[in-house]
DNA sequence: TCACTAATGTACGAACTAGTACGTTAGCTA
DNA sequence: TAGCTAACGTACTAGTTCGTACATTAGTGA
């Protein structure tokens, strides 16, 4: 998240819209990945901030218009994260081995970002659904996959009739889950999937599966 | 869910602590279900009651504990059916299979128990580790899994080292990514997970990858 | 330097919400 | 059948929480 951090100049009231603005959107993203929706309150998003909750009104208009800004510039950063995405050099196996461990990293320094797609989902999608930015965006990754995808089931590689789409919710899956789902997961099986020393086993275990669903021998179809 | 439906004896008090205690769990399991721990109301799960506030207190204590007993039964109910999983007289690689498409319509037929789940997790499983009934339950399917894999393994049938954890996290990240995340995923992807005509498809995906994984030829390790 | 406006702060209110004090009664048991 | 208590209902309160009316000032352009 772009962090706001400056010096502080003297005292007194200093005005730097643009600050102010990042800095109630900064600090609503840990409210509300926090608490949830319902359970952010915007006195205490406003306390934490060098401004008053006056001003998460005058910017934003209301707790919802702010989760919905919260969640347009959260999406964005993932976006921009995809883009910077540099695997297709690689041969097909490499490059969705890659895809996946990189995608399993992101997820892991994202946690904010997890939490906030799990409240948003409870929520059953309403605010992308009200958000222009948001509407059927998908994602730089989906592109790579499929570039990946066609390569390597071109070259006879891959057998499996797998759609990009697919593809990515597959990957998602575990990444997400290990994330989002790890403190109930955790507390019933007494394994923590986020654990350091854990990371490189899950990382191997996702290539493997991926690697192996794509280039398995094929019954006669 | 243990529904609550009675023919309504006459009318004027009638006492029947059972039926209201189960009356209430029924209706706060939906009510969490719907607006999460914080968004959900006493009142509004009161006023979808035969009954009154008072009771939902005098029953439980107060919405911490209500919340905590829908859990416990929630948990309970998929411990039941999971309990009378019989897969174990097929062939290894059947078993599997059978086993993760089962736990996908699973997850499909119970979308509240998979809210209620991604609800705890953003508070961070505080009411499980609260829970006497729930701390390290673990689960029957993870036990199967445990079985067949030792199976599959001793006869050379499944190359890959897993543990039945692992393999258990690993098939419910899908099967709970599809239904959990089904709302922020087809707003952003367009593509429905959980459309009914595409079930069988990611029935044989999830079946195809698992099994894949588990019997694919290893490099010499 | 003056006036104007974008940006900011203070103080408050209306509505909601978890929880409770207190009173009532159905139905069992002695 | 009288009395007892578990089960129930009503009405209220204290505290919270989103939102706003109103006042103020920093900084900019004429």
């Amino acid at each position: 998240m772009t962090s706001v951090e400056e010096p502080a100049r003297p005292n007194g009231r200093i005005r730097d819209a643009v600050r102010t603005r990042a800095e109630i959107l900064d600090v609503a993203t840990q409210e509300f990945a926090r608490a949830g929706y319902d359970g952010a309150r915007v006195d205490e998003i406003a306390a934490r901030t060098r401004t008053t909750k006056r001003m998460i009104y005058y910017y934003f208009g209301g707790k919802e218009q702010l989760f919905m800004a919260v969640l347009e510039r959260s999406y964005g950063v993932i976006r921009e994260a995809e883009q910077g995405l540099d695997v297709e050099h690689l041969d097909p196996v490499a490059a969705i081995r890659r895809l996946a461990e990189l995608t399993l990293d992101h997820h892991e320094q994202h946690p904010d970002f997890i939490r906030l797609v799990s409240i948003e989902n409870i929520h059953e999608a309403e605010h992308i659904a009200a958000s222009e930015k948001l509407g059927k965006i998908g994602s730089p990754a989906v592109d790579v996959i499929r570039r990946i995808l066609a390569s390597g089931q071109e070259s006879g590689l891959f057998t499996a009739d797998v759609d990009a789409v697919d593809l990515h919710a597959m990957i998602s899956s575990f990444c997400f889950f290990r994330v989002a789902n790890r403190h109930t997961f955790g507390a019933l099986f007494g394994r923590d999937l986020t654990a350091p020393d854990r990371r490189e086993h899950y990382r191997t275990m996702l290539g493997d599966m991926v690697i192996a669903y794509l280039t398995a021998e094929r019954a006669t179809d």
